[in-house]
RNA sequence: GGCCCCAUCGUCUAGCGGUUAGGACGCCGGCCUCUCACGUCGGUAACAGGGGUUCAAGUCCCCUUGGGGUCACCA
């Protein structure tokens, strides 16, 4: 059981699922085994110790580049039950190597989203840990470390190429139908030769040099060996020219590192685990084990994307969804109980997992059954745990202030405030009423849609939702739709509150939040859509 | 398009060679009831197609079809 087999075992698949389960340690590091390449790349030479003696350390790796994704908070519950499952660590990393994409709120957002739902880490960059730092971007010399290794033993090269160099290789192999990738134009070039170009400070990048023959063979826990050919992996960028590891590198280094031994994603990485698998063979490194949760899907099966599904775990918050209903509910996506038992708490889950009970599948995110879900929890609560809930949520001094600075002009009795304030309460308005109203003259429906998606577009690539900054945004939006500012603002005005009459339209945005905001405008969109 | 993954009701799923193919959401209807809702009872609805293997296939194999993912100095 401990030979180190150069020949890849295929095993059907039906005996691949009972492997899966969770298992003893020593049978998943024989599972492992069958991660490696094959001739000529077979040679597995000098593994670490054996994988049984490891403890179980899962990781979630989200990058902090918008709203906390409800595709994070799927993973994060996979992996945490897991962990709690086998009594390891979960370890919360943050991937930040894209300075041009980061976002300096959405760190914090994740945390708070991920606590929102109850489920906490044992290491990470808020809590600390014997592994840290645990943000990418302060590992810096990791990276460049273990690239010199690699450039070392010969296993990466350095590349001059500028980026105008790689679009005109691009659009040849476009034009001869090529499959398109680097043409490893600096891979045989002098090492040394690019070590005094590179001491010298000329740009450039560290690629893997991936060989150029051969199989690899990766095997995901769930579905058995997949493999690939080498012929399908270009000579991956490792290094950027900003110093910054790409995530290839970065992952795979800080895997080790970090000593994770199961690695639990979402599929759409399996195309590249192949080069993973590769960069633990170039360091001599033993992989992890790999498990590729399906993909949560938008209703037309696509991969859940926000402009088809509240995709931001705030926007299920603000709506009032239960965390625990979240998780439950979450749980049931990928993930079966067991004895038809849909309803389940994050105990009884980790309890009751059980990797043979994923289900491949791409299961479509119903906002329905999350709803009815969510109804279960609430009529669970007594009325005074209810009460406690629903001030938690809205029901309170906080929001409140930040309401009646809105509105206490336009009352005169308190009996007027409930009904005056109702919008701010609600997820979803009901537009029959004033979709007569929602239009901007001389303009089809259509376009008005497509005109406010792009100001939804443009308030997403912002930071916060403070209401100079929707001013700002709105304004020039109006300027560039070239309408008048008046139908342009009542148009926003009743996506937003469903009347004609209310408080200053970005004062209301701000308080409302980001996701309400976005959820009524994109509606409001679909329905001018639809109206034509 | 190349490569890879996946495939049971509209949706989430159970099924791991022999089942009237089960449950749940949704939808429809009955009951309960001052209304509505809840609850409860019932109904609707699926093995993508074609070849094999087998006494026997939703279950195993192959092909087709369909869906998805991925092909960046993003993760």
């Amino acid at each position: 059981m401990r030979t180190r087999a150069s020949v890849t075992i295929r095993l059907p698949s039906s005996v691949h699922r009972p492997v899966a389960s969770t298992t003893t340690p020593s049978i998943e590091s024989a599972s492992a085994r069958a991660n490696h390449i094959l001739e000529p790349y077979h040679v597995l030479q000098g593994r670490p110790m054996p994988s049984s003696a490891r403890p179980v350390r899962v990781r979630i790796a989200p990058s902090p580049t918008g709203d906390p994704h409800v595709g994070t908070a799927y993973i994060a519950l996979f992996n945490y039950v897991f962990a709690k499952k086998q009594g390891g660590t979960f370890v919360l990393r943050i991937e930040d190597t894209d300075q041009s994409r980061a976002r300096g709120d959405s760190e914090q957002m994740i945390y708070d989203a991920l606590h929102w739902t109850g489920l906490s880490w044992d290491e990470g960059p808020d809590v600390g840990g014997p592994f840290g730092p645990y943000r990418q971007s302060e590992r810096a010399q990791h990276y460049k470390d273990h690239v010199g290794i690699l450039l070392a033993k010969g296993e990466a090269y350095r590349c001059f190429c500028t980026a105008e160099r790689l679009a005109k290789v691009r659009i040849q192999q476009q034009a001869e139908k090529k499959n398109p990738g680097y043409d490893r134009h600096c891979r045989d070039a002098d090492p040394a030769e690019g070590a005094r170009r590179a001491s010298e400070g000329e740009a450039h990048v560290v690629r893997m040099k991936v060989p150029l023959s051969g199989d690899i063979v990766v095997k995901d826990e769930l579905r058995g060996p997949v493999t690939i050919s080498s012929e399908q992996l270009d000579d991956q960028v490792l290094l950027k020219s900003d110093g910054l590891p790409t995530y290839h590198l970065a992952n795979v280094v800080d895997d080790h590192l970090m000593e994770i031994t199961h690695v639990i994603r979402a599929e759409e990485w399996i195309s590249s685990t192949p080069k993973h698998v590769l960069l633990y063979q170039a360091f001599g490194w033993e992989p992890p084990l790999f498990f590729h949760m399906p993909l949560l899907r938008n209703s037309d099966k696509s991969k859940i994307s926000k402009r088809k599904n509240p995709v931001s775990i705030n926007y299920y918050r603000d709506i009032g969804i239960l965390p625990q209903a979240m998780l439950n509910f979450l749980g049931l996506m990928g993930w079966s109980f067991g004895d038809d038992k849909e309803k389940f708490t994050l105990a009884e889950m980790i309890d009751a997992f059980a990797w043979e009970k994923v289900s491949l599948g791409g299961p479509v995110f119903n906002l329905e059954k999350l709803t009815w879900l969510n109804e279960k929890y609430i009529h669970d609560l007594d009325y005074s745990q209810l009460a406690d809930t629903v001030m938690g949520w809205r029901l309170n001094k906080d929001y409140l202030v930040k309401v009646l600075p809105l509105v206490r002009e336009r009352i005169k009795k308190l009996d007027e405030l409930v009904p005056a304030i109702e919008y701010f309460f609600s997820g979803d308005l009901d537009y029959t009423a004033v979709l007569a109203d929602m239009k901007v003259p001389d303009v089809a429906g259509k376009d008005v849609g497509k005109a406010l998606l792009e100001l939804v577009e443009k308030l997403e690539a912002k930071e916060g939702f403070a209401a100079p900054m929707i001013e700002e945004v709105s304004r020039q939006w109006v300027e560039a739709t070239g309408w008048k500012s008046k139908n342009a603002f009542m148009l926003l005005r009743l996506a937003v509150t469903g009347r004609k009459a209310s408080p200053p339209l970005f004062e209301t945005m701000s308080v409302l939040g980001k996701e309400i905001t976005r959820r009524r405008l994109r509606s409001a969109a679909e329905l001018l859509g639809k109206a034509g």
